[in-house]
DNA sequence: TTTTGAGTTGTTCGA
DNA sequence: GTCGAACAACTCAAA
């Protein structure tokens, strides 16, 4: 008699290199499961939910409509399953976050206990990181050598599965549809977060394809540039295992070597991705706490108004402006963007990083516990392996560095379209003649800056020093 | 155990 | 305009 295995759908909503759904068909007949779990998961954001609800159509469309979505506390919801169909054994990629561990130990327990077999596989990271250890066996806390410890894994990361020969089992009759899921009465979606973005796992793929073909090869230096089209944008892809990092990895290896300096640039940054991961598996504080302590006690600011500002994108700052636009017109947000917007909020304005990492969570189609956690921290300075306190990006420079032509600033910024590049990065710098001339009154149609970046900056430094006096 | 070298992404100031 | 040093000290990781 055929097996009946059950394969529980988490962050890994793709079916091909997918370790535990191949696995599992190779044991029997499949029932292929998504437990929408507000009970306990932490609640997503906004845009991850919609970007969800997407990746859940497209997924059971690939099942030929036969992904069977459940919604409530996953332990009951597998008491119920195994109950009324009996499986023999259940799969599953690991989700190698808190929460999702500790739910793993609730179903071992359920499983164990109703004699029920299981497989767990890695689908989600390149290393698992209980392997990546120092000498000491303890956890790496720099990324440089953690990175280069893991790349000396002769056979790592793991080669892609491939597409597993998928047999459903069709006697089963429960499951709600997608549609039932709460998942898009949060927010009115607009037209341009659609045209933004196409979800699912073939999306992932293409994407894929045209980022190596087209943008790889200018990797390197265009990654900096938020104009260019030269990042992956994979990002949300990954968070839902829509494309799996190993595939993302060997695919950039097949087309180029690892010594071409823009392909190992960007394995470098995928692997930035993995070391987030790797810090939160081994400090689980990592969303909450300063993982230096001594920042426990600095003295943040709490100014709404300032926050209110920055997270709709009207500081007076071009630059930070047009970021803080992208992110709420498309869920995304360039990275270079990510870190002068972060270090305005956080050293300019004094700000808490946990309210940056709050608007970052509901905005961002990419949101993940563990890369915003890490570079929320980054930022702030209060990581292990962050920037140094003096390293406040100044937002003009930065500008004029990065976005030489003003290009993405008129993207996002309509308002200052017609300003002239001399005066896009400062227009209270501008005469009111050339601000006449480019339609744009300041205060009216464009703010003046919030803060002054001197000052601000000055006032930034010392709260950092005052962090060590007694310590 | 001690020592040594290094650590994603910057800015400012003064020569 | 260009360039190098200073910005602080600390912790990490390995020899």
């Amino acid at each position: 008699m055929t097996r009946r295995v059950i394969h529980w759908f988490r962050q890994d909503l793709r079916l091909s290199d997918n370790p535990a759904l191949f696995n599992a068909c190779k044991a029997g007949k499949v029932l292929p499961v998504f437990i929408y779990d507000a009970v306990s998961l932490p609640e997503l954001g906004h845009r991850s939910k919609w970007w969800l609800y997407h990746s859940l159509q497209s997924l059971n469309h690939s099942l030929d409509g036969r992904l069977k979505i459940f919604e409530g506390d996953t332990q009951d919801i597998f008491l119920d399953i195994i109950k009324k169909y009996n499986p023999n054994q259940v799969f599953w990629n690991k989700v190698y976050s808190p929460d999702n561990l500790a739910l793993d130990s609730k179903l071992l327990r359920i499983l164990k206990a109703s004699n029920i077999q299981h497989e767990i596989y890695n689908g989600t990271l390149l290393w698992d990181p209980e392997k990546i250890l120092n000498q000491d066996h303890s956890p790496y806390k720099v990324f440089t050598p953690f990175y280069k410890k893991a790349c000396s894994y002769p056979d790592s990361p793991e080669l892609p599965v491939g597409m597993p020969d998928i047999h459903v089992i069709d006697d089963v009759f429960d499951g709600i549809d997608v549609d039932d899921l709460d998942l898009l009465s949060q927010e009115q979606i607009s037209d341009r977060l659609h045209a933004s973005w196409l979800i699912g796992e073939a999306h992932a793929r293409r994407q894929l394809n045209n980022f190596v073909s087209n943008s790889l090869p200018n990797y390197k230096h265009g990654r900096d540039f938020p104009s260019l089209p030269n990042v992956s944008r994979l990002s949300p892809y990954l968070h839902f295992g829509e494309i799996s990092p190993n595939y993302v990895w060997h695919e950039v290896l097949n087309v180029n070597r690892f010594t071409d300096f823009n392909a190992e640039k960007f394995l470098t940054e995928l692997s930035w991705r993995e070391f987030a991961h790797y810090l939160l598996y081994h400090f689980p504080d990592l969303p909450s706490k300063n993982l230096q302590h001594k920042f426990d006690k600095f003295p943040w600011s709490n100014n709404y108004k300032y926050l209110e500002l920055w997270k709709q994108g009207m500081t007076g700052y071009p630059i930070i402006d047009a970021g803080m636009r992208e992110l709420i017109q498309t869920g995304y947000m360039h990275n270079r963007l990510r870190m002068i917007v972060g270090s305005f909020l956080v050293k300019n304005l004094l700000q808490h990083w946990h309210l940056g990492r709050d608007w970052f969570w509901n905005l961002l189609v990419d949101a993940d516990i563990a890369n915003n956690s890490a570079g929320w921290q980054w930022v702030a300075g209060c990581g292990s392996d962050a920037a140094p306190y003096f390293r406040v990006f100044n937002p003009v420079l930065q500008g004029k560095k990065f976005d030489p032509n003003g290009e993405y600033i008129r993207r996002y910024i309509p308002e200052l379209r017609e300003v002239p590049s001399e005066y896009i990065f400062t227009p209270w710098e501008a005469p009111n003649s050339v601000l006449g001339h480019s339609g744009v009154v300041l205060g009216k149609d464009y703010p003046f800056p919030i803060v002054d970046l001197k000052e601000s900056r000055v006032q930034a430094l010392e709260a950092f020093d005052n962090l060590k006096i007694d310590k």
